[in-house]
DNA sequence: CGGTATAATTAAATTACTTAATACATATCA
DNA sequence: TGATATGTATTAAGTAATTTAATTATACCG
């Protein structure tokens, strides 16, 4: 079962880690000539020719007539075929589940959301994932002769992704006696991909909102909690047991209040929607100006309208989260923090007072070589968008298996 | 100059990476036959017969005589060739320089130290490592056709790698001016890699510690100050401009005294020798009992030897060393923690006590997956030991071009 | 208008691996 | 004890994927 594939090479893996390569380059870079191609991977334009034409064949890409590039010649523009493929995704929250279909070049062509007033029990979520995803595949937007690749689900996390089954670790009781994995490719019989919700925010920013190709990316989700996406060396970390990027309980004041979980000053007593409303309502008794928000995401989208008190509550979750990036930072020194989830709410504002907060405590060279932004779809969208990445390079693993030339049907 | 390997895959970057692939594997495993090298990598018997062959012609292995396995059949072992070629290593620090010759595998030759009783002018610990280096090339304790490879050398962090030179963002002045590498290579005309020296501890216990063959690593040194090397699925993970590891000003408590980095709070401020020494004094003065310990690393060797005091003050350390790591395990879900300089003078006793103090903060299942211990050999040789292996990978990036075949000279 | 540079294709050559056949040694079992 | 099965290693032929080299085509430029 748990068949990891093989170190060794040989012409077909080379083969298939060529087709990977090229896919990822055209769909960092929307449209490229097979000349272009042929510098960015090292082989030669005969061997571009070559593969190209068999991933033309297999459905994979298509030529969009002549593109004028920076040489005075023109070259035949390549791209990913959105009309041939496409990829389901689902992300899984504790009151909403929703359903979308991705292009292979990361074009969302549907959604469906399915929200809830209170956290249902797993089953009655898991049979509304079911059915916005048959009716997903009940009305396809997508020509006749199209194929759905597979499913790529995004889980909140923590979870444990052990032999193929999800044991969340916290959240709602009763998940982990449910074999997602089992059930969705029992129902659809479609390759099926369990990913962490914020390493599909960061395989999303990779590969769909990177076209300067950096490889040390972080995606950072704030809202109730705080998780991270890591991409290391233009792969995504997971970990030993899968658990990477659990940052949320990092501890940055061992002498400070206690966690739920038990131990003392961890960065999410400090930055988190609860403490932001909290900072907030104490600021507006303080001053008895500015208006009440009824919300932590009021506060949120108050402060990107420039509301001045919003504003500062929102300086005081910053300042605790860039303790925590730089902490971050100095461990893994990525060249890209991405902020996402909730705290995204309030915009590049955040990011930028968060960026300074985290540079005040970095080293000048390290400083220089990171900057923050948010990301560049909503979360939920790059969530989703990531969970069809991930099982895309899961295909792309073994692209001759899941991706058929017009000849083997 | 800095023309790195295009991503993509042809008959010789396979082969290429099939031999650094068959390389470590042997080195993993001290002796193995070509039946289970076929099985590890996924590639056939014939292959393994046909790389293996050059591989023997190249001098990099060498057939020791039948050797049998689990299995009811003997086989024939394939080892490093320990006599063809040797590798320099070099670990420079303050006040002392170490010149060692490492067989590939791993084995050390032969080894001298220069020592100054005070950290000398980068140019008078240069000239001694020239010293060194030309008593070891003057006097090989080798074969006469035996060849030497290139240098390695480990330098104490933190630095940049930038485009080849080396710029030390701490320690003594006047380095940012050495061009380490350029005068090597001028020197004795052999490929040069300079490396973190944490970097270098990790690279050997992945090479030469890790017969279970575990990819994600930590090798934190702790002393006066504390770095780490990261070892992400297997491979060095150096971050976007080198700095990945630099562990030791993570904030645990922004609320604590200043450190001389200028933020509050950092781990060196609560785990390093001058916080040791300070506890034991303290602990020395309140009970009145115990031998009065002259240095830091006297505590260390006491506590190694069992002395309750020093033990107590060791504690101390190991438990806010536990925050530290704790905070690192949740971020990288590690498999193995390895401990090492100063600090693990005192022996498993201070691993383990790390391990108790770091699970306290951690989540069953991620404390149940990750186990700390000392380094397998001193730090000084696993620095030194990993110095060479630096070289080596990067030679078994291009192996064909540096270890030729008999036929080629 | 022809020279030059770039893009793409095609056919032959090359490389490195796989497949298949063979040899040979040892353990198991009748 | 000897036949059979199993496992290791080698050899020769076959194959897949790339490179090399030659060819065509297009646009810019003098």
């Amino acid at each position: 079962m748990n068949s990891r594939r093989k170190p060794g090479n040989n012409a077909k893996t080379s083969r298939e880690k060529n087709i990977a390569l090229i896919v990822k380059l055209i769909n960092r870079s929307g449209v490229i000539s097979r000349a272009e191609l042929a510098a960015l991977t090292g082989l030669t334009q005969a061997s571009i020719t070559y593969i190209t034409k068999d991933l033309i064949d297999r459905g994979l890409l298509c030529e969009t007539g002549t593109v004028e590039g920076k040489t005075h010649h023109p070259s035949i523009g390549l791209a990913i075929d959105r009309s041939r493929y496409a990829i389901l995704s689902v992300q899984i929250n504790r009151s909403y589940v929703t359903a979308g279909l991705y292009a292979l070049d990361g074009t969302q062509l549907c959604k469906r959301t399915g929200t809830f007033p209170e956290p249902p029990p797993p089953r009655v979520l898991l049979d509304r994932m079911f059915l916005e995803l048959d009716g997903i595949l009940g009305d396809l937007p997508l020509p006749a002769d199209a194929a759905v690749l597979g499913i790529g689900v995004a889980l909140p996390g923590p979870f444990l992704p052990a032999e193929g089954r999800i044991e969340l670790m916290s959240g709602a009781p009763g998940w982990a006696e449910v074999d997602l994995h089992a059930e969705l490719k029992e129902r659809y019989g479609l390759p099926v991909v369990l990913e962490h919700d914020a390493n599909c925010g960061a395989l999303a920013e990779l590969w769909h909102g990177n076209p300067e190709d950096r490889s040390n990316i972080l995606y950072v989700m704030a809202a109730d909690g705080i998780g991270a996406g890591i991409i290391c060396d233009g792969r995504l970390y997971r970990g030993h047991i899968g658990t990477a990027g659990e940052i949320g309980h990092m501890c940055v004041n061992f002498t400070g209040p206690r966690c739920e979980c038990g131990n003392r000053g961890c960065l999410e007593m400090y930055c988190s929607l609860r403490r932001l409303k909290a900072d907030y309502d104490a600021l507006l008794f303080e001053e008895g100006t500015g208006a009440a928000a009824a919300t932590a995401e009021d506060v949120l989208t108050s402060a990107a309208a420039g509301d001045r008190l919003a504003l500062r509550a929102l300086e005081r979750s910053a300042g605790y989260l860039g303790i925590g990036l730089a902490n971050l930072t100095n461990i893994l020194n990525p060249e890209l923090i991405i902020l996402a989830d909730k705290f995204a709410l309030a915009g590049e504002a955040f990011a930028a007072m968060t960026e300074e907060a985290m540079k005040r405590y970095l080293l000048p060279p390290v400083a220089e070589s990171v900057s923050v932004r948010t990301a560049t779809q909503s979360t939920e969208d790059s969530i989703l968008c990531g969970a069809s990445v991930s099982l895309l390079e899961q295909l792309l693993r073994e692209p001759t298996r899941y991706l058929r030339r017009s000849a083997e049907f």
